[in-house]
DNA sequence: TTGTAGGCGTTATCAG
DNA sequence: CTGATAACGCCTACAA
């Protein structure tokens, strides 16, 4: 069932009917109803390919991130396919893992698609060896690239970021702020907001004279269960001393409460911990955590808007950062003025 | 540059250009490289629209969930999308709600594209009242559709799903067996799976001379803490006792421990608690919840295995049933043999 | 308001 | 092994 059939049995050309599905007003109504009755009862659609080759776009987005299972990753996804769909895109997801050449193969997935654009969420995507981000840059030679939670700076690259650094310092003050001498940082890979966040408690640490801030900073992976442990060889066999704990991500800040559980360390009063992404573990674990929300949401709706903007002509800004906002729950002591 | 363009530079026909990129073996060795090289040096990709439309299709199939953040959907979606990627199709993905209408534009607009399969995450899908049902066999009629998790009978729908019911009774009989008299089950909204958990834990009651059993389930909506009210509301309020809940997913769960910890109440000896789908959250809280794994990943493997069955003219099942496991944590007393 | 015809970039079927 | 040419189904000037 094509155009073709359509046009004869609503006795008129392929051109009416293509008008009739396309809302142009030059058409007669009585004709038009013709034509829709016959579309209707036949039940047609429009093949998408066709239409395409014409108009060279399907009006779809690539979403690229490492796991769609990961809770941050998740939200973003949601809120981004929600977007797109309002103005009328479709979604192709891609959940390429952490491998450099997973990605690339990825993106040719996605480029052999001819999508419209692409989002690149995390910064997991921002490779250490800047010859490695290659592929970014060969992407943007074809579409339009968007860069969520990370930054790289080239032509038809944008970036729509969440400030970490502040927004990492701030958390980490208030809670020296709040009294403790003896802080730890746990993150996982450093990525480029990973080395933010974690600059932002190195520098807020040494702000408040604790000088030996390197020491309190380490890298910790695995399940729940290891970074419990984790925690207890830092402390049983380095035999380091801490009475908060800062993490770059809420499940590190699970672990941590754990380890506080299973040590009879009492939250806040004894430890403070703070998580980073204000997911749904924050508020699963009990005590709940204190946490950042580098706002998922407003960053989707900015990158959607901005690529809105741009495939209309338009000219968008090529770095776009805004500012985290602390969520202050259990885990840690009354926040003081400053 | 299409591949008009390449045959010229490489002084060949399109044909032989089609037959390069399609990997013909009936090209000689040398036009070959010469081809590819200028295929190369021009960074040329052919057009996705034009080849779908010769082809009919563009390898891509659609995921309908009604929310990709949430943790079972999350992760559902990141292995059909493995799997779909491992045989080169690439995933539209849908975020749809629950409210009929979005489900029924979502489904417009993953046919508008012409994707090659539909595969709907949830039995949430599935509508109560069986006129609107329609919109699922109206996708039917134009593409394969698959039911993850829940059951539809009907021309070109398949479903894939987990035996919750008996899952759900295992799990209830085995918590009755080790000792618990007042069983309380908390769901959520009764989609076709949700209603199978619950006949689980009523039989299982029924079978261990539970009478009352019908006074024991209760629907329960909403946060954490709202999760944990409800509890609060039914022992205090009702005057309702129980030494054990059972629950229709993790969360619900989560929310009883929560209640747990603010009564006081020791787990398990004094409370035994289950959740359903072993999702991060069941690890997240202390203690961990015992919990019933309706192994996600085996089915979306085995859907996607289904589908390229089906694409290749080969038959399949229309409805393929397989059993889930129970985990057993700390929110559970030790399981008798039965 | 309607119809005709050309173009979009491939793939595939024939001849050669 | 290679080349010409007809689909594939739609959109859109341009003509009427």
């Amino acid at each position: 069932m094509n155009i073709y059939d359509i046009s004869k049995q609503a006795n008129v050309s392929i051109a009416t009917v293509s008008r009739v599905l396309n809302g142009s007003n030059k058409v007669h109504p009585a004709t038009r109803k013709r034509v829709l009755d016959v579309i209707q009862s036949n039940d047609y659609t429009p093949n998408a390919f066709a239409r395409s080759l014409g108009l060279n776009s399907m009006k779809t987005a690539g979403i690229m991130c490492a796991d769609s299972s990961d809770t941050y990753l998740a939200q973003a996804i949601y809120f981004l396919e929600r977007e797109l769909r309002q103005n009328n895109y479709a979604s192709m997801l891609c959940c390429t893992g952490y491998q450099l050449e997973k990605k690339q193969n990825y993106l040719q997935l996605l480029l052999s698609r001819n999508v419209d654009a692409v989002f690149f969420v995390g910064s997991n995507f921002i490779e250490e060896i800047e010859e490695q981000n290659n592929y970014l840059y060969h992407a943007a030679q074809k579409v339009p690239v968007f860069i969520l939670n990370g930054y790289l700076s080239g032509k038809n690259i944008y970036s729509v970021l969440c400030d970490d650094y502040m927004t990492s310092y701030d958390l980490t003050k208030r809670i020296l702020d709040a009294g403790s001498k003896h802080p730890l940082y746990l993150h996982r890979a450093l990525s480029y907001s990973g080395k933010n966040k974690r600059n932002g408690f190195r520098d807020a640490c040494f702000k408040h004279n604790i000088t030996s801030a390197k020491n309190r900073i380490y890298s910790c992976t695995g399940s729940l269960a290891e970074i419990k442990e984790f925690i207890f060889h830092l402390e049983k066999d380095l035999h380091i001393t801490f009475d908060s704990i800062l993490t770059s991500d809420d499940e590190l800040a699970v672990g941590a409460v754990k380890y506080a559980l299973a040590s009879r360390r009492s939250i806040p009063n004894d430890l403070q911990i703070a998580g980073y992404n204000n997911s749904l573990l924050s508020t699963c674990c009990t005590p709940e955590l204190t946490t950042a929300d580098n706002r998922v949401e407003f960053m989707c709706m900015t990158a959607v808007s901005f690529m809105m903007q741009l495939l209309k002509g338009k000219e968008i800004p090529s770095k776009t950062m805004f500012s985290g906002n602390i969520i202050s729950r259990e885990t840690t002591k009354p926040f003081l003025n400053s």
